[in-house]
DNA sequence: GGCCAGGACACCA
DNA sequence: TGGTGTCATGGC
């Protein structure tokens, strides 16, 4: 059957109930995690978040104050610790600026915020969309290889890079930021079962349907 | 032992 | 704008 954006989220919704997403016990810890798992499975960053919290317990100022060496370790299990060590340091510093007032830096930057989260190292389109839909309240469709996945096999041609999904696909006006933090988290509980491999997607509850764009 | 996992970035045409 | 190589780890 043909299904909207928003008739994709509650078909979802109503066959695996709320996703939970994003799991975490404070914005500091959504933050932290979405730099670690950037290309890596979960298993990995959540080693490394392991040890993020009993050195400092997922403390901003603690984080910042660690040596790097020090972080650089308690990174390494999530890979690439170079980089997202950079990150973690580029992210902090700045929020530190504003006392971590998530709120606040959100009525600052407004629609500005996504092109300024972008100029963070580290922080590219996914980890920015995230910050946006999880930590900043914005609804954003986050345009990860899950969801150009399950769009593609809904029907939606060229949807190669995140760019091009992002491009083409927004969140109806009506959608609020839970719904859009569930929307993601079901994507991805969805394509973690459904494909692997691929053709387990005809067996699942959303084979035959198709997506439409408006 | 090769392959992959909820990317980002530099560099190139 | 779009394509390609590099960055690292741990589990299967």
């Amino acid at each position: 059957m043909q299904l909207t954006i928003t008739q994709l989220y509650q078909k979802m919704l109503d066959q695996m109930g709320p996703s939970g997403w994003w799991p975490a016990d404070s914005k500091a810890e959504i933050i932290i995690g979405a730099i670690l798992i950037q290309n890596t499975n979960w298993r990995n960053a959540d080693q490394a978040l392991t040890g993020l919290r009993q050195a400092t317990q997922l403390d901003p100022e603690r984080l910042l104050a660690l040596p790097i060496e020090k972080l650089h370790d308690l990174v390494r299990p999530a890979g690439f610790f170079h980089n997202k060590s950079r990150a973690l340091i580029s992210v902090f510093s700045w929020l530190q600026q504003f006392n971590y007032n998530y709120p606040a830096i959100q009525g600052k930057y407004g629609i500005q915020l996504r092109s300024r989260l972008l100029k963070l190292r580290g922080v590219g389109p996914e980890t920015a969309d995230v910050l946006l839909t999880y930590v900043f309240d914005v609804p954003t469709l986050i345009a990860d290889k899950y969801t150009r996945t399950l769009f593609t096999l809904l029907g939606i041609k060229g949807l190669r890079s995140y760019q091009q999904l992002a491009r083409l696909v927004t969140l109806p006006d009506d959608f609020t930021p839970a719904m859009a933090q569930d929307f993601h988290g079901l994507i991805d509980e969805f394509g973690k079962v459904y494909f692997h491999p691929l053709a387990k997607f005809q067996k699942s509850f959303l084979a035959g349907d198709q997506l439409v764009l408006k």
